[in-house]
DNA sequence: GAATTAATACCGACCGTATTGTACTTATCA
DNA sequence: TGATAAGTACAATACGGTCGGTATTAATTC
């Protein structure tokens, strides 16, 4: 139930503030590396508002990985790639969409629940499970239409859907790090292309597959 | 130089050590999670030495990640699966060996610079860099053995020995994001199979790869 | 439908501790 | 003896978190 601020009624609720704040500070800073203070400043909002929403920092970890779930969730299930019929075709367009989004400064693109996994995986279990929920759950979307394809195709094969949905979030991933050290999109990019060639053949062995998939156009 | 110290001379010098207790703490906490006092305590070594080693706790991240391009560089180079006489071979069985050293806990097996650089990319330019440095000058080493087998083979392709040695990287990098999250070392496996069946495949339309390559016997 | 009560949302000064870094002293070796 | 290495105490501040108080709204009562 938002409730709007005597300083900027217009912008929503402190909370939600706050959680925009911690997703764009925490990509550049890290969890560890940006304050309380700093995220109550990015937010607009003072400290008496950050303990009265979240117990804790590590509680509004917990709340920003939640929160980047259900908006990333919602960008996907909403994007053009979904328009595809064929269920290999959607999962290619995917990959052209992941390629796609990687634009302007690395933390507008690079992945919140990534960043933060790796630096609390040992000491918030409960920070790390809302990571991992947000990473799985969006590879269990992308292994439905993997699956769908394979069976499309009578495939038998030594891999799983499973692994390989999760495969492309490796990708990604590691996609992000390289392209962090780099300081250079484009290293991110080189990888999904290979991504995509690998994913192509794993299909090509049953049936062509034709470059017919859209990521950027509703394919109706 | 090593020194011996009143407390534990038989340890080596007190930088050594700080770099070692660095290495181990930043893998399990991060950068900032882990505080000047927590690396003192763990390398059993005051605060006025790790001062004295080092100008700033930035100065150690950078040497940490110079200590850790140093001594995986001398650790791969000396590994059993470059006695392999085939490039390709020799790459294959790279895979496999990353694949081998991916056990026991998260935090012996996952790569301190991809953790860091996730972490200080934007807020610390000189610890990126060194991470990067780590990151890349280890891929052009595999870089060598790609180029050599797609020249053995004549191959002529869209992509580069770079990019794919770099995809590697990319690979592996997000193998430890995801494994982390997961906090199963089994899923970094899983995508290194996948990573390993790309491999094979980009060479297989020129000539068939046996697998003949060997990870951790001498092939000689 | 005005007055009162209760509950929520928010403010901002303050607290105790943890943090990085400094200054000075002590030990060790060539 | 002079230089390097390491130990100790402490200074300055940054940090997460608390606490009493205020503002706004909804529910309740008369």
């Amino acid at each position: 139930m938002p409730r709007p601020t005597k300083q900027s009624p217009e912008r929503g609720d402190a909370r939600t503030r706050l959680l925009e704040a911690a997703r764009d500070l925490i990509r550049a800073k890290g969890f560890a590396g940006c304050s309380v203070d700093d995220l109550c400043q990015a937010a607009g909002v003072t400290k008496g508002a950050f303990f009265h929403q979240f117990a804790s920092k590590e509680g509004l970890g917990v709340a920003a990985a939640e929160y980047w779930a259900e908006t990333t969730s919602a960008f996907f299930a909403a994007a053009p790639y979904q328009a595809n019929k064929d269920p290999l075709h959607r999962v290619l367009a995917y990959i052209d969409f992941r390629k796609e989004i990687i634009a302007g400064d690395l933390a507008e693109f690079t992945c919140l629940v990534g960043t933060m996994t790796q630096e609390v995986y040992a000491t918030s279990p409960t920070i790390r499970d809302a990571c991992a929920a947000s990473i799985f759950g969006h590879a269990k979307t992308v292994e439905a239409d993997i699956a769908a394809a394979m069976e499309a195709r009578g495939m038998e094969r030594d891999w799983t859907a499973a692994s390989l949905a999760r495969h492309l979030q490796t990708v990604i991933q590691g996609a992000f790090v390289l392209a962090k050290a780099a300081n250079d999109p484009d290293i991110a990019r080189e990888s999904i292309d290979h991504l995509k060639r690998y994913v192509v053949f794993l299909f090509s062995n049953t049936a062509p597959v034709e470059e017919q998939h859209t990521s950027a156009e509703r394919g109706q």
